[in-house]
Formats: structure tokens, sequence, C-alpha cells
DNA sequence: CTGTTAGCGCTTTCAC
DNA sequence: GTGAAAGCGCTAACAG
């Protein structure tokens, strides 16, 4: 049953060369005739196919790239620990590269430039073709520079320099996107509990729930309250708001995490959601979203997408169709649970 | 400033002939100059080296690695789509290898065979060294089968082939650890929610509950409640079990969201944790575990560790050194917060 | 239609 | 010490 020399472990795997020997033909029929390639006899063809599954011949993608220059690899550099947008990015990139045709290197750089910098290097000897930054925030980090041989993309986090190619969420549309939903569901006392505020997502985010306020000739109550991404400071921000402004019918959380404690809180103080107050927020995180009591109405940033158009971007470089340079802003999408609208 | 041919972007990246040339020496002493092999003048050595920065040298991997037959690289064929194991079990990975030394290509499968077919030829195509296999539950996975030219491991989910090399957690042993730290905490009425019976994990870690209560000479206050693994079925199951039994001190959840949803109900009952009742979960989700009120004490799988390991047997395969077929059972080890003893 | 030949970029004997 | 030459596995002209 078991051949001399099959690809199984142990013996050398099949070359193209033994199944040129096998079928009777040269190393170019061969070739030709795998690839479907040239004008092959279709008798030569079958002949050189039989002796490729006699001895399960596996194509050397190494040797094919030495020649053509191309691998059909890709580096994912992430710096994103949890791995809850690189997740969402690679998958939309695997998507768009076709499963199977592109392969993708994970390197976690763990938040270390020197780390980053080896991985970095690792993936040029590895000779990727082309290069998708994620970042762990939308915080613009720094460029690789214009030295590297292949196309770079920058995801999530995009690139300090404006000359590079950058895709980021749009946080701020994201924010107009909250507000728009609250004063839909009727609501005109809006505040906002958010995340640190030296995060370019609190800022934007703030920013857009400002815009749309003012267009909807509204006004925040309070000030937006900026502190940790966490339920811990959901809870407590919304305590002290209501002790304040017990008035509130709306709030939009930075997070669905801080959104998440706003709910603990409403149900320590007796507040209904959504009937009392309605709870807008964002990530679109599901385990958190959906295991709330209510759900939770938040604001899905679309990585799947983004790791698509990273894909793409990658792939017309390469195919010399250069990107046009600087931050391309991806608009979100209102996902709409039970915070804001009660179910029936 | 730009040289001619530098490895910049257009022009074709430098090559070892290029260095050579440079150099005015012949390929070969330039390999052994750059590799640091062979006996090398140091004068020569110097110029190499030089000649190689000033055009940004970057020895091509492909090559080398057509040459030495490894690739320097390993497959990681999962179908984990919320990333919450591979991820860990990636970094382990990495960690074991040495950053930078291997490169892991990540391979989505997504639940699909074909899927994980056309993968599984991909990575083979590409020569890695070998693969890793995640699973995302601990329920045997059929086996990739014995035609593989290079060591595969399977790691989280076990393969059904015992003759396999597979690395899981000791989801048995883990009840145990759950109970005894209850019982150590003065507990002695202790139930337990958790997910699908389907699962082996909610099983497994019933029989090590089970396994320890015996042991202290205590029973199960009702039967394992098995159903969903959501925040959901913590708060019904648990509401449902303080009616029948309302004298319960000690509660083990099968995983951290179904002691989210424990936790809320004893809230809503006006039970406090820990000084009415104990709660003990699994899976050390940090993003859950130590933001509920209070903090979940949980049942770490030591994934990195899991991820180190599956590398190991790995690379000692690729050395020759046979891993032993056969599940191997990791432990997990107990985190110790806030829902078990009271934060003073 | 098929085979011969020349590499892809690099390492590695083995002479000099 | 250094270099010429062979070859890793495959593809791509070009002849036959």
């Amino acid at each position: 049953m078991s051949d001399n020399r099959t690809g199984t472990a142990g013996g050398r795997a099949a070359t193209l060369s033994d199944v040129a020997k096998i079928a009777g033909v040269s190393l170019a029929t061969a070739s030709k005739a795998i690839n479907g390639r040239g004008e092959v006899a279709a008798a030569t063809r079958q002949r050189v196919l039989e002796a490729a599954k006699k001895i399960s011949f596996t194509p050397n993608e190494l040797a094919r790239s030495l020649i053509n220059g191309r691998t059909g690899t890709v580096g994912l550099l992430t710096s994103d620990l949890e791995g809850r947008f690189v997740i969402p990015i690679l998958m939309g990139a695997e998507d768009a590269f076709g499963a199977g045709q592109v392969n993708v290197f994970l390197c976690d750089a763990r938040g270390d430039a020197i780390r980053e910098q080896h991985h970095l290097n690792a993936l040029l000897t590895r000779r990727v073709d082309g290069i998708i930054v994620v970042g762990r925030s939308t915080d613009p980090r720094p460029s690789l520079g214009h030295n590297i041989p292949v196309p770079v993309v920058y995801a999530y986090a995009p690139s300090e320099d404006p000359t590079d190619v950058s895709i980021t969420p749009d946080n701020r549309a994201g924010g107009r996107l909250a507000v728009e939903h609250l004063v839909a569901c009727g609501r005109s006392k809006i505040a906002m509990i958010t995340g640190e505020a030296a995060y370019a997502a609190a800022q934007d985010r703030a920013a857009g729930v400002m815009d749309a306020l003012g267009d909807a000739g509204l006004e925040l109550v309070g000030r937006p309250m900026f502190s940790e991404w966490s339920e811990h400071w959901g809870r407590d921000a919304s305590a002290m708001l209501f002790r304040q402004f017990p008035d509130i019918d709306g709030i939009v959380a930075g997070s669905d995490q801080i959104a998440r404690g706003v709910l603990d809180t409403m149900r320590d103080l007796g507040r209904e959601v959504p009937h009392d107050v309605a709870v807008v927020s964002f990530d679109n995180w599901e385990i958190l979203a959906t295991n709330s009591r209510p759900e939770l109405t938040s604001i899905d940033a679309n990585l799947q997408q983004l790791g698509r158009m990273a894909a793409t971007r990658i792939f017309d470089a390469i195919d010399g169709t250069a990107a046009t340079p600087g931050v391309e802003n991806l608009p979100g999408r209102l996902v709409i649970r039970g915070s804001t609208i009660a179910r029936r």
C-alpha cells in the first residue's frame, strides 16, 4: 500500500521530477500538465496527474515563489493583545484574498517596538507580498517608514504619516449615528459616558455626539464624562450623573463595557431601560451586547469589512494600482437591540 | 541619497550577488560573511557587511528554505471564530519558538471541513514545518490523518485518534479545584450551573466537582444544571435553584459568563456575594471576571502554556524526538478574587 | 505537442 | 581564505 517515496513523514517529499519520471515525460511537460498551462495532450496530462496522485505530490510553493517573485502571503502585524479587533480584520482579509489563495502570517508585537521590528524583518525576509498593520486603538501610530519594499496598509490605528495608506473606523460619524438614533427614539436629555480622554476614539465619538446634538437643536446634559473604558466606570459615572440630572432619558456609552455598567446602575436606581432611559454604545461586542438585560443597541465598527478593504488595498498596490494615500474613515453601522427600543 | 538598487519599492530587491559584486568578493564568500560561517578574514567580512547595509540587503528566506528543507514557519489551523482560545495559544507558541524565529500562519477554517482542507493544503504547499490544530471546544475532533508529512499537534480540542498528539485542558481537575476552594472557604451546600451537556467541558467539570464533593464527604445540592453557556442561563438557573434550595452557600458556574448571570440574580435576590454565597467559575476571561461586582474567582485554563507546549511538541518532532502520542491534560490554576473571598 | 536549457537566490562542497 | 560549480524544486522561454 505504501509507496517507497510517498509524501508521508520520513521519506523526502515527492518532487515534480519524480512525477515526470513516473509519467515518462520531461520536467517541463509535467509542470505544464499540472498547472493546466501550455498545450499538453489530454492523454499525457492524464498520465502526469495520475503519477502525481500516486506519489501524493504536493507542489513546492517556495520554489514557485522564488521564480515569480510572489509568495501569496501577507503579514498581519498587530499589537492587539486581546485579539478583539485583529480577528475580525484577519477574517475580512482572508475573505478578500480568498481562502487558501493567500495565507496570513499573524505576528503579535505586544506593543513592543523592538519586537515589532523583529517581526517586520522576519516578514520581509519571508518575502510577504504585503503587510497590514493593526493597532489596538484608533490613535495614530508611528509609520513603519517608506523603506519597505512591499505595500503596507494601516488598519484600525492609522499611521501618523499622511502619505501612508490607512483605514480606520469613523468614530465621529458613529457618534452622530448614536445621537440620531436616540433622538429618533424621542429622547432629548442626552448624556455621554465614555473612556479615557487621551484616546482618539473617545474624542471622536464625543465630537460626533456634539455635532448631532447641535443639528437636532439639543445640548448635551452635563459634560462628556471621560475615564476608564470599564464597567466600573459605567456604573459609577451613571450613578453620579443621575444624582445631578435626574431627568436624563438617553445615554451614549463610549463602549459596550461602559454600557453594561450603566445598565447595572439603572437597575439599582430603579430606572427602566429603555422606557425611562435609552442606552446606546459602541463596539457591538456580541458577548457583552447580547447578554445584558436588556440587550445593547450598539454601533458596530464593521471590522471585517475593514479587513477586506485593507486586503484589497494591498492587492491593488501589488498590481501597481497605487492606492490613494491618506486616512480613510469607514462608517460603522447601528445595531438596534432592546436598550433603545423595547422588544414586544 | 537613494541608491539605484536599494531594497525600496519599485526596483527589485537587492540580492546576495549584488552584495558580492559591491564588496568585490565571490558569492560564496559573501554568503559565509553574512552568515558568520566558515573562515572569512575579518576585513573581508567587514567589507561584505558594509556593502549589504549600503544596499539594504535582506536575505531571501525562500531560497534558504528551498535548500535546507525547513521554512521556520508553522501553521495554526483553527475553528475558533472568536479568537478567545486561539490568541493565547498563538502567543504561547510564539513565545516557545522565539519571536521572529518562527512565524505562524493563522488560518481560520470557520468550522467548515472543506475550508479546513483548503487551508491544510495551502499550508503543506507552503512547506510549514508543523501544524497546530486548535479546536473551539474540548470535544475530540476528527484527526487530520497520518498522511501529513509534518508533525501535527492538536491543542484545546484533542484528536479523536489516540495515536495523534493532543494537549487539552484538564477540566476534571479544574472541577476539583473549584470545589476544594469552596470547601476551603467553609462552604458545604454547593450547587452547579453549567453549559450544554453535550460539551465535554461541561461533563468533565461536573465530574471533577462530584469527585471533590465526594472526597469532602459532601453532596451536590440538586443536580448539575446543564444548558446554554450564557449569562441568561446563569440568571435563570440560579433564580430557579434558590427558589428550591434557599440555603445554598456556594455555586460552581461552568463559565465566567454563567457566573456573571449568577451574580446578577444574587443581587436581585438580596444575597450577598461572597458572604452569603460564594461563586467560582471557569475560563478566567478577564474582561468578564474583573468587571463584575464582586470580581470573579475563576479557573484559568493556562492557554498560553498550552500554546507553548504545543510548540515544543512540534519542535521535538521536527528534531526527531517523537512526542508520546495520546492526550495530555494540562491542569488549570485557580485565580482568587472577590466572589469567594471578600476583599478588605 | 514535447523536451532542453537557463535561471529564481541562496548554500555548500571542494578545489585552489 | 577564497572562489567555481552544483543544485534545492520549479517555471519559462525557446527549440525540436
